[in-house]
DNA sequence: AGTGAAATTTCCGCTCC
DNA sequence: GGAGCGGAAATTTCACT
């Protein structure tokens, strides 16, 4: 998938800066702000989904307005390191699960989940992830306060 | 922010799972998907985006490619919680993290780093967490397979 | 790689149902 | 709450440098 090697020059910057803070920035702002083309700037674009650096766009939701307050994660330990595969396929049923690490150190699996609240969390502690088959135990860590999210710097 | 009770109906999210996929998707082609008009699109994400559901969109890279191949979890333990704002002050300057929660369980802090190989991840641990005013000791998870990333189902 | 201009598509305020 | 219209603006392609 990777062939040519990328350079990624000032502009490359400026651009993606703008788009990685909001992916419906007009392309013809950004152009005015360097002070190239529209055209110069679509091409580069092109230039940078083709080399996969760019894997696409998402439109951020807001999980609060929609009820889930919390954010915690979730160290599974498996009785068997086999068990991962099967495990995964459930974690992956479970739409409150939107991350899922296997990990070195004390857990196999590391899980972020986002939820309601503490009867919601716990529900899915006991009634969904603990009842996956080879789920030995588990840990919890509730966030409390997220104050960093953001993505790799150019 | 939020004074109106917001009714997301199917149409809503048909428009949002579209987006959240691809923030570029075209509104006319949802619109010819669903059969209502494009107006009617726009005005139903007018009103999303005041309701605070719709929190922006975001160009998505691929970190890979810039050779940043490892992703990390690091549990901080701070000798006392009253450090905890100076330490994320210092953390928001490392541009490696990516991630940071205050947690409730065994450390305070629970950070997701973005590093390009083992020497990197050691270097960033041994001179610039550790360093940190406040932090007595870290635990470090290694994420060796990240099968899900995702968001909160609607 | 960048430009300028043309062709196409999308956006968005407006009026009407 | 949605449709349809129309002008403004953005996107995308192309020939040329």
């Amino acid at each position: 998938m990777k062939e040519k090697e990328l350079h990624i020059d000032g502009i490359d910057k400026v651009i993606l800066k703008h788009l990685m803070n909001d992916a419906r920035t007009p392309i013809l702002g950004i152009a005015r702000e360097i002070g190239i083309s529209g055209a110069a700037i679509h091409q580069r674009l092109r230039k940078l989904e083709a080399s996969g650096l760019i894997s696409g766009s998402k439109l951020i939701v807001n999980p609060k307005v929609l009820g889930y307050n919390i954010v915690a994660f979730i160290g599974v330990y498996l009785d068997a390191a086999s068990k991962y595969s099967s495990a995964l396929k459930r974690l992956k049923e479970i739409p409150e699960v939107v991350e899922s690490h296997y990990t070195t150190g004390n857990w196999a699996i590391l899980v972020k989940i986002v939820c309601k609240n503490n009867e919601h969390l716990l529900k899915l502690l006991n009634q969904d992830i603990q009842l996956i088959k080879g789920v030995a135990r588990t840990e919890t860590f509730i966030s409390l306060d997220q104050q960093i999210n953001r993505q790799i710097k150019l």
